[in-house]
DNA sequence: AGCACGCCGACT
DNA sequence: GTCGGCGTGCTC
């Protein structure tokens, strides 16, 4: 660390005269350079060895030039305050990366002359950005073509360097006055601070001695208090990988942890995928590499899916380490996460479990990461950078020599592809942990066995779930869909309700009788009568959300507790946590749920799942339908029968010969996968090509028209390479803009990137016309 | 992303 | 005559 006063927390101003004239001041160039010929008298002129590149949180092509004052002593990576357009602006002093692949590179732009130079101001006491986050940047940035600065700003989480208050505790005065009026609430406060305590923090000490701060702050005025500057202490502490309470592994799931271990005391890049059917332990054999990686003095991170990053995956951490991890999500409090991104960059936290984001945490010496749920769509980015974690976590391993471990029961079709090419080794758990046998899987063919008029379960599944009951057992629905109906039809005119913004059918909640779009969050109430043709009465909702089952479920099933969980009856993790509390309290015996429910949750008293619509995922021509479906209702079924008894799974389907219902009844996923590999194989598309979609978006469908079919003119051509589109995106409009799709596929072999920029330069959008690109889409919404 | 500069309509 | 609309372009 550089020298700075000690009172600053928060700006290092090593040079007082530049950083004393205000941004402004610089704007004229020539002052510039003639301050700093008379400052650095002696010096040599402004030279290139006086430049540095500093990369700014904006759309920019690249890092910008400044001058560094030699006093700053700049560093690569050193977070620092530049001018910028008479604004201070915060940036990162960048480098070179001479590793960075060929395709990623942009043309650089000429140099600006010298006299048009800057200088950095100040450097901020903020960690420095480490080296592999730094080439982590460029990487995401070359391959996703989105400009650096603004993977950096990420990477930055521009909160984390806010000024730091120092954090103040109270002490009793070393010398009190005698005369000083001691009241109820301050011998209270002295009570709470026995003479030569440590500090205690303002807050703290107020709840403590039951009174407020104002009493704090006026015992501080009467000489009774003084305040002191305090170290908080260290909110991470290290886990124990030899804690005691660790969980006792099977044979089977030692020698698999063994694999896992040797690959992180290896200390280089590799990457495996850990298979293993729900319930197999997968968790406990994972945290085995965290432990050795805690011995080997490396940091760890486990990415999860936001939406599984759960208390009780919490609580199976702590019972392995005796201490919790680092948490790391999208809506953790700024001062939260700050505190985290400190520890991580200083070390202090030794393992992050986290959602996508956490990949941009300055992690100092990355040992090991874990990709759970690897087949998870969620990991895919779509707003701001578009990026797919997964992937991008095996580069970010790469960048730190460390270990990377991809875990599902249903691999996704490229990682099971690069494990079969040899390029990612392979663990596979089994069994089931501790006995538990998988559970069994039927079809109700629904052309057979169809529920009444205007109702969704079939009297089969009827029947199943009384029986459940009648063991005291308990049983889920499932069905991946909120509110109470998808669509509202007049039965006069055949109208149907549709959300002004989008392309989109507004779904009816009719908890909160309102009409809403799940793509924009337009919501209307209810309307009393068709809006286009005015009849009374004849709005009619088709189709089931999880309200009309369980409204259903409620009738058939009078004495049942029924719980719903959709992410708008549970918001956030408090009362997911509570709602899987009660379910293992057996204060529930019917669970109906959307795709929350698939997620990690341990139901040791649920035996039976059924799936109201199993054919749901499958319509709608996107790639991976059948493989998601496969991966999301294997997982739903995978809650079924954990403890002693039996799981049943029963698919409520009118397609019960198609391939995904016939892989999950037969328990048989290689086949499927395989057949799904030769499907995509001739074809090239993915993992046996690469894509790369265009999404040219306007205010107005001709604008938008123009620009896309000027692309279509300007597609590339050539034998590894073919252009689809353009063609109305499925989702043609969307919060109000009209949007277009291109489709670039090319064979393996050849980089996307080249190809886009090439592309993209050639054509000029139109007025309030975006393109928008996206490297390995994954939606195709 | 900001924030200026720039050239056309309703006001003191 | 001026205030202000946001279209366009630049920021080391």
């Amino acid at each position: 660390m550089r020298p700075r006063p000690p009172e600053e927390e928060f700006l290092v101003i090593t040079s007082p005269r530049l950083a004393a004239a205000p941004p402004h001041e610089n704007k004229k160039p020539e002052r510039v350079a003639g301050l700093l010929g008379q400052e650095e008298a002696g010096e040599a002129q402004v030279t290139d060895a006086a430049r540095v590149k500093v990369l700014l949180p904006y759309p920019f092509a690249g890092a910008f030039d400044y001058l560094a004052p030699p006093e700053l002593a700049l560093q690569p990576g050193d977070v620092v305050m530049v001018p910028l357009n008479r604004r201070a602006e915060v940036g990162v002093v960048w480098d070179e990366d001479p590793a960075l692949p060929p395709e990623f590179r942009t043309p650089p732009s000429p140099p600006v002359p010298a006299h048009r130079l800057k200088p950095v101001s100040a450097v901020l006491d903020v960690p420095p950005l480490p080296v592999a986050s730094r080439r982590f940047v460029d990487w995401v940035a070359g391959y996703t073509l989105t400009p650096p600065g603004l993977v950096m700003a990420m990477a930055l989480r521009l909160n984390a360097y806010d000024p730091v208050r120092a954090v103040v505790g109270w002490q009793r005065a070393p010398s009190p006055p005698e005369d000083a009026r001691i009241t109820p609430s301050r011998a209270r406060v002295l009570a709470a601070m026995p003479e030569g305590a440590a500090p205690r923090e303002t807050a703290e000490l107020a709840r403590a001695a039951g009174t407020g701060a104002g009493v704090l702050r006026g015992m501080a005025e009467a000489g009774l208090l003084v305040q002191v500057p305090m170290r908080r202490e260290a909110a991470f502490h290290r886990p124990d990988p030899a804690h005691p309470d660790a969980a006792v592994l099977s044979d089977d799931q030692q020698a698999n942890a063994g694999m896992l271990r040797r690959a992180v005391h290896e200390r280089r890049f590799s990457v495996t995928l850990l298979e293993g059917v729900t319930g197999s332990g997968k968790t406990e054999v994972y945290l085995e590499a965290v432990a050795a990686c805690i011995a080997e003095g490396r940091q760890a991170l486990v990415l999860l899916p936001e939406i599984a990053l759960s208390s009780q995956w919490l609580d199976r951490f702590t019972r392995r380490f005796g201490t919790p991890p680092a948490v790391w999500h999208s809506d953790l409090g700024s001062k939260q996460r700050r505190a985290a991104w400190r520890a991580v960059a200083g070390g202090e936290a030794w393992v992050v479990v986290g959602a996508r984001s956490a990949l941009f945490l300055p992690f100092t010496d990355l040992g090991l990461i874990v990709v759970d749920e690897e087949h998870e769509t969620a990991f895919k980015q779509e707003d701001g950078v578009t990026y797919n974690a997964r992937d991008m976590a095996v580069v970010r391993a790469r960048l730190s020599q460390a270990a990377i471990l991809l875990v599902s029961a249903t691999p996704s079709l490229e990682t099971l592809t690069n494990a079969e090419a040899g390029r990612y080794r392979r663990v596979t758990l089994a069994a089931r942990h501790g006995g538990a046998s998988m559970p069994s899987v039927a079809p109700i063919d629904m052309r057979d066995a169809p529920p009444g008029r205007g109702l969704f379960l079939s009297p089969v599944l009827k029947t199943a779930i009384d029986a459940t009951f009648a063991r005291g057992e308990q049983a889920m629905l499932f069905l991946n869909r909120r509110g109470y109906a998808p669509l509202t039809l007049c039965r006069a005119c055949g109208h149907r309700v549709q959300c002004p913004n989008c392309t989109a059918w507004l779904v009816e909640h009719r908890a909160r009788r309102i009409l809403t779009c799940h793509h924009c969050g337009h919501t209307e109430p209810v309307p009393p009568k068709c809006p286009a043709c005015g009849a009374e009465g004849s709005l009619t909702a088709i189709g089931p959300g999880v309200e009309r089952i369980t409204e259903e479920a409620t009738a058939a099933f009078p004495e049942a507790r029924i719980l719903v969980m959709a992410s708008d009856t549970l918001p956030g993790p408090h009362a997911a946590a509570e709602a899987v509390r009660r379910i293992a309290a057996r204060e529930v015996d019917l669970i109906i749920g959307t795709q929350i429910v698939a997620k990690g949750w341990h139901f040791p008293h649920l035996t039976l799942v059924g799936v109201v619509d199993a054919d749901l995922g499958l319509a709608g021509g996107d790639l991976r339908a059948s493989e998601r479906t496969v991966q999301l209702l294997h997982q739903v079924g995978g809650r079924a029968g954990r403890a002693e008894a039996p799981g049943q799974v029963l698919l409520q389907t009118y397609t019960p010969e198609h391939p995904v219902m016939q892989a999950l009844i037969a328990n048989d996923f290689a086949s499927f996968m395989r057949r799904e590999a030769e499907a995509r194989r001739p074809g090239h598309w993915p993992p046996f090509g690469r894509l790369a979609a265009l999404i040219v978006s306007a205010d107005s469908a001709e604008a938008a028209d123009e620009t896309a079919r000027a692309l279509g003119r300007a597609a590339p051509r050539g034998e590894a390479v073919t252009v689809l589109g353009p063609a109305p995106a499925p989702l043609a409009i969307l919060r109000g803009r009209h949007r277009r799709r291109l489709l670039l596929r090319t064979r393996r072999e050849v980089a996307v990137q080249p190809i886009l920029r090439e592309w993209l330069a050639q054509v000029q959008p139109g007025r309030g016309v975006r393109v928008d690109i996206d490297v390995d889409p994954v939606s195709f919404l």
